[in-house]
DNA sequence: GTCTATACGGTGATAGAC
DNA sequence: GTCTATCACCGTATAGAC
């Protein structure tokens, strides 16, 4: 039990932390990983860098940290998704499909930071250990939908494997588009492409993803 | 009109401005893109820091150098396959879809070369420039491709850039799980995958994406 | 908690000998 | 061409005042 001060102080600290994290990910976005030093994040963050050492013990285990976050984030925007996406297992593998695109994990900043991560993720294993982690997590749920999915309809669940692969692998790579090249790729393209697959996975629930893009396409542009 | 020593003199520079490259490759692999110095290259190549600002007048323009070297490599990768292909639309694709899971463009380190530049593109439009240049050029390949094969199947060529799109996202994306979980992913898994999609995109000829696969697998592991 | 001042090593780049 | 020696600068991290 801790009293009010302690918590508030505790809260206090831990927000500043989140401060720094988030300058930290605007650094990388902004000037990239390899120029992102103490100066860069101290600037973003409006304090000194030294403040920047005295909530973590160094450079590395700010950008530990930062990569963590952003990895956290993530997992809950798909999580929480998944969560509100009732028991149809098409509606499961929309949402994780949603999830992918939506403006708050699909845009180019953290697109950009993600890459940057992948970037240096094989020569820092504790980057890729995370990276990893959370890859792994995500074609686990999709792995798992696709398995539904095909036992409702009546199809052997082998396949489940290698069609999570499919989706998961196709929005990464779109992933890349959106960051590489902003004129031809951007989040609607990419989800637009991604369910032209899906509609070619699974042909039968093709009204259904019908449904679910103009439901989507609604939601972002109201009915006059 | 040049003479012969003038000549091997121009060859040898270019030999040695190589080296310096390949050395410069394996650093980035090894240590990462943020942690490549003058030192680590220098190191790589067995020669002194100050040789290579003689052969590239900055360490910028030796990385700028890299990366043309590494997205020429590919490219010429790609092109000969095609080049070898003959006419038919779907050889045509097959052949690209080969060569991006070919082991010279297909390791580790060449795709953590890779993404270490997309990492950094966001914040250096010349990497940006060059990274995107790669990727439309493939793009556009792969798109003639598509549409041949869809002409030559009597269907509307409209979807060949969708279809590209599909192929292309796929094959990037699995290149992420190559580099990030080498353990799930290697380049014959991801291969695979991919004419597994071929197969449901062009069911038409799903027999002949079988012939090419198995011939694929002989070339690598011979009869006995 | 947050700052300024500073130590210290490594970085990209140049000068000049060979 | 390639080296060693050297430069000025910038990087991370610490000390200590407030």
């Amino acid at each position: 039990m801790v009293d009010r001060a302690e918590r508030s102080k505790w809260v206090s600290k831990d927000a500043r932390r989140r401060d720094i994290v988030a300058a930290a990910i605007d650094s990388v976005a902004r000037v990239g990983f390899a120029d992102t030093t103490l100066a860069t994040v101290a600037r973003e963050a409006g304090m000194s860098q030294a403040n920047l050492l005295f909530h973590f013990k160094s450079k590395d285990a700010l950008l530990v940290e930062t990569l963590r976050h952003v990895s956290a984030e993530f997992a809950e925007t798909w999580q929480s998704a998944l969560a509100k996406a009732g028991t149809d297992p098409l509606a499961r593998l929309l949402a994780l499909v949603g999830a992918s695109f939506s403006p708050k994990v699909c845009n180019r900043k953290s697109i950009a930071v993600w890459h940057a991560f992948y970037g240096e993720a094989k020569s820092r294993p504790q980057y890729l250990k995370i990276c990893g982690a959370n890859d792994h997590e995500r074609y686990e749920a999709t792995t798992q939908a696709c398995r539904d999915l095909l036992l409702a309809e009546g199809k052997p669940p082998d396949g489940a494997s290698d069609m999570a692969r499919m989706i998961e692998g196709l929005i990464d790579g779109l992933w890349v588009d959106i960051l590489i090249s902003p004129d031809m790729a951007n989040r609607f393209e990419a989800q637009r492409i991604v369910l032209l697959q899906l509609r070619i996975l699974v042909p039968d629930r093709a009204a259904d993803i019908d449904a679910w893009e103009a439901a989507n396409a609604r939601r972002r542009a109201p009915a006059p």
